[in-house]
DNA sequence: TCCATATGCTTGAGAGTTCAACTAAGGTGG
DNA sequence: CCACCTTAGTTGAACTCTCAAGCATATGGA
């Protein structure tokens, strides 16, 4: 028998999922508008960014995405054709292939960096104080622990 | 200059975003695999389903969804083609076309509801408790205020 | 009345994502 | 050494969404 959702929860669904969507629309258009790339493309670049020698493999950097390989892949040959990421074979294991970030990958991440920030202020935690800001990073916690521990 | 985010707001901000993405993926995903939806469809019908007469005007269904016009047509469109909803246009104001929800859609709604609460309970409420819903709530309604107030 | 503009909605092309194959390369046990 | 399974990654088709353009119908003055 389905335990249904009460008011409460209801509203707090609702409004979740609201601005879940809107947050991500407005991140996306804001990067596709200024820098022409969809948010998911930008966070690739970002792990890229960070990682060392800014290069992960392929599996790596699906996996700090929560991404599918496939549209990891699909991505990155699209990045690949605006010369942002390389893919480089790896000698060790044949079917292994690295994404690096390119010198005008990096370039461009740099250039969009400071809109996105912005937008994410004003999206997000200019609306908060800190102790929302807490709050909002445990409830997150709480939701990304459960597909960690698998189920 | 831009204020980056320190290590508390970058830390929320990917929780954030990470929790999102999730829930929406596991929802789509379910819906999908259960009942051959996703999860935006899903949210048109239901809002079909609470509408009086289980009727809306395309732009009042768009506005609720906080949807494009274009993007409700084109979804519409295949609900239709699947006999779930069906366009009634408006005598009174002939640019108008009135979503109406079918039996059919009706029915698959009902059947569709009971595993998608139980997902939105695992994924979601099942891991908060009671004072966690109430901040969560109160932290999206501000989010979705400022694009209420406009900008 | 007539034209300009606004409104409601649809359309088509281009992009990104998903899912289910599929290729290829590394283990592994017999 | 060889079938067999696993792992890494790619591919193509189907589908959804976006954006810009377009069509038809109101509406508000000159």
């Amino acid at each position: 028998m389905t335990r249904w959702l009460d008011d409460d929860e209801q509203r707090a669904w609702r409004a979740f999922m609201g601005a879940s969507q809107l947050v991500q629309e407005e991140l996306d258009r804001q990067l596709q508008r200024d820098s022409g790339m969809p948010h998911a493309y930008y966070v690739i670049l970002v792990k890229l960014s960070e990682a060392e020698n800014r290069m992960l493999r392929m599996s790596e950097l699906a996996a700090e995405l929560a991404s599918s390989q496939s549209r990891l892949s699909h991505a990155v040959s699209r990045l690949e054709e605006r010369g942002w990421v390389r893919r480089v074979p790896c000698a060790a294991d044949k079917r292994v292939s690295w994404a690096v970030l390119t010198d005008d990958g990096f370039t461009v991440l740099t250039a969009a960096a400071p809109g996105h920030v912005e937008a994410v202020r004003q999206n997000l935690f200019d609306l908060l104080d800190p102790e929302q800001v807490r709050q909002l990073t445990e409830i997150c916690a709480a939701v990304l622990d459960r597909a960690a521990r698998g189920r």
